[in-house]
DNA sequence: TAGGCTGATGACAGTAACTGACATCAAGCA
DNA sequence: TGCTTGATGTCAGTTACTGTCATCAGCCTA
C-alpha cells in the first residue's frame, strides 16, 4: 500500500458531484470538497484548475474520441458525414453513462459559471474537429462550418435526449438530428 | 450639475477596456478600473456583476436587434432565412463599429474568462432568437436548430470579417458564410 | 544496505474578486 | 422646511486561487 490512499484526483471529482448535488455549487466551498476527499483544499488545486474544472475531467475523453473517428474516416466522405458519424460514436459513450450525464447535467444547467465552462469545452470540441477536419482535407472555411454545425446538432439532440427518458438512444437522436437541421438549412 | 460626474457606468467600461488593453486583464485589478474611472472597486460590482461583464455590455443591444429583426419578418419566411436576415441586420451594427470591436476583441481572445463569458452571451443570443422563431410559429426542435444554425455562421463570419481588413462588409459576410453552410451540410 | 532523489501531499501566508451592512448627501418632492 | 430617494463611499468579511517551503514513503544506485 502506498502512502495516501489512491485515485486523488477521482475521490475529488466524486466528493464535487455529490456536494455540488446535495448543497448546490455555490453553497459547497473547495475545502469541503477536499476534506470529504481526505485531502486538503491545495491539494484540490494541484489537480483541477478551478472549482468549475472538477465536473469536466470528462471532456477531453470525448474530445479524444471525437478527434479519433474524423480521423479514422475514409477519404472522400463529405465532412458534414464525418462530422455527424463521429458525434454519434461519442455520443454512444454518453449513452453507456446516461446515469451519470443526467446527475452531472442538473448540476450544470443550474448554474451560470458552470454553463459557461461547458461552453468553454464545447467550443474546444468544435475547434478540435475542425482542425481534424482540415488534417483530413477539407478547407476553411468549410471545416469550421462543418464541425460547428456539428455541435449545434449535438448540443440540441443532446438537449432532447436528456429531457426525454425511454427515448431512443443519444446516437440515434444526433442522426435524426442531424437531418432536422438538413432540412432547416436547405429550406 | 448632479453631485457625482454623469455616465459612472461607461467610465468604467472605457477605463477596463483601456486597461485592459494595456497592460493585460490578469493584471488589471477592478480597484484600479474604478479608481481610473473615479470612483471606487464597491460601486464597480454594483454596476457590473463580474470583472468579465464589464466588456459585454454590448451584447443585449445585439440581443435586442436581432430579436426586433426575427420578430419583424413577414409571416412564412423560412426560419433560416428569418434568421440570416436578423443576423446581417446585427452584423450592420458591428460593421459601424469595427475599430471598437476590433481592439474589444483582441483582450477577450486572449483571455479564456473572456472568451467564455462571450460564448455564454452567445448561447443567451441563440436562446432569444429561438424563442423569437417559437414566437413566429416555427415550431421546436426546427426553431433552436435555426438559432443554432445562425450562431455557427455568424461565429464563422465575424472570425472571418475581423482578420480580414478591407475585406467585405461583415452582413456580407454573414450571408456568404450562410451559403456555404448550405453547401456544407446538403453535401 | 545506506543514502540520495522524486513526487504527491500538507502547512501557511498572501492576493484579489466579490458581498453585506451601514453611512452620506445632493436633488427632488410633499 | 423636512422627508425620501438613489448613487455613492467605507469597512469588514468570505472564499477562490497562488507561491513557497516542509514532509516523507518508495525507488534507485552505489
Amino acid at each position: 500500500m502506498g502512502r495516501w490512499e489512491p485515485n486523488a484526483r477521482t475521490r475529488l471529482e466524486q466528493a464535487a458531484l455529490e456536494l455540488y448535488v446535495e448543497r448546490g455549487y455555490e453553497q459547497t466551498t473547495v475545502a469541503e470538497i477536499a476534506k470529504v476527499a481526505g485531502l486538503t483544499e491545495r491539494t484540490f488545486f494541484r489537480h483541477f484548475a478551478d472549482k468549475r474544472e472538477v465536473l469536466f475531467s470528462g471532456s477531453h475523453v470525448l474530445q479524444d474520441l471525437l478527434v479519433g473517428a474524423i480521423s479514422a474516416s475514409p477519404a472522400g466522405t463529405p465532412p458534414i458525414e464525418v462530422i455527424v458519424d463521429a458525434f454519434a460514436a461519442a455520443g454512444e459513450l454518453l449513452e453507456e453513462r446516461r446515469a451519470f450525464a443526467e446527475r452531472r447535467q442538473q448540476v450544470v444547467s443550474a448554474h451560470a459559471e458552470l454553463r459557461e465552462r461547458e461552453l468553454l469545452k464545447m467550443a474546444a470540441l468544435s475547434s478540435a474537429a475542425a482542425e481534424a477536419l482540415r488534417d483530413a482535407g477539407t478547407p476553411e472555411p468549410h471545416a469550421s462550418l462543418a464541425a460547428e454545425a456539428g455541435v449545434a446538432v449535438f448540443r440540441v439532440a443532446f438537449e432532447r435526449w436528456i429531457g426525454n427518458q425511454d427515448g431512443p438512444r443519444l446516437p440515434d437522436v444526433i442522426r435524426e438530428t442531424a437531418q432536422l437541421l438538413q432540412a432547416v438549412v436547405a429550406a
